[in-house]
DNA sequence: CCACCGATTGCT
DNA sequence: GCAATCGGTGGT
């Protein structure tokens, strides 16, 4: 362990090891794909308030202005303009003026991209039974705010960190919640890991 | 300027 | 099944 290249973090608890950040490489591919290889990723906050790790099972892609579901619809707003930004970047918003939730900007450039988080298994930082399951939990949980928009996960103290990907048979798709069928009945968008207890609903 | 409503959650 | 709670959006 001394030297500079500690990639891989020995976990407390489980046998559960996570890498490096994501490169802007990862973020910058088409959003369902980044979706897709998300799940089993470690989103992780070390600052000065501590220290807290947990791992990604559920996600929901968004994509382009057309997609009437996404808040990207109809083009840039003071809002969502990050989403037309660089990809990974945090794009947070309010939720029924309670719940702060957490996408990660991707795909681009100028093709508004986003992946909702929407569910993960605590690792650290959190006690065991800790439920991050459905995306307003998991961005209490990680005390997220508004002010975390425009944030670059490839810089920031807020970061995602790599880890070994989830097998395909293990991650189920379905609708996107909380949308308008039409919207969403031809885009399964939602995605996550089987039989995971970080799953909604 | 104002009224409406949501990519939610937990309790009645 | 529905209230809580507030900022973005769009219409007046």
């Amino acid at each position: 362990m001394g030297s500079g290249t500690r990639s891989i973090h020995a976990r407390a608890s489980a046998a559960f090891r996570y890498g490096p950040r994501l490169p802007r490489s990862f973020y910058t591919r088409p959003t369902l794909v980044v979706a897709r290889e998300l799940l089993g990723k470690v989103l992780l906050y070390d600052g000065p308030e501590g220290r807290r790790a947990a791992r990604l099972v559920e996600v929901e892609a968004y994509h382009g202005t057309r997609d009437p579901a996404s808040h990207a619809f109809r083009g840039p707003t003071p809002r969502t303009s990050v989403m037309f930004g660089r990809p990974g970047h945090a794009y947070v918003y309010l939720s029924h003026g309670v719940w702060f939730c957490m996408n990660v900007v991707a795909h681009g450039p100028e093709i508004a991209g986003a992946v909702l988080l929407r569910g993960a298994e605590p690792l650290e930082g959190f006690a065991k039974t800790a439920r991050l399951s459905g995306p307003g939990l998991l961005g209490r949980a990680f005390a997220l705010s508004t002010a975390h928009t425009g944030v670059d996960l490839t810089r920031s103290s807020l970061q995602l960190r790599d880890a070994p990907p989830v097998a395909s048979r293990q991650i189920a798709r379905g609708p996107r919640i909380g949308i308008a069928e039409s919207a969403t009945s031809a885009k399964p968008w939602r995605l996550w890991v089987r039989g995971s207890r970080g799953v909604s609903r």
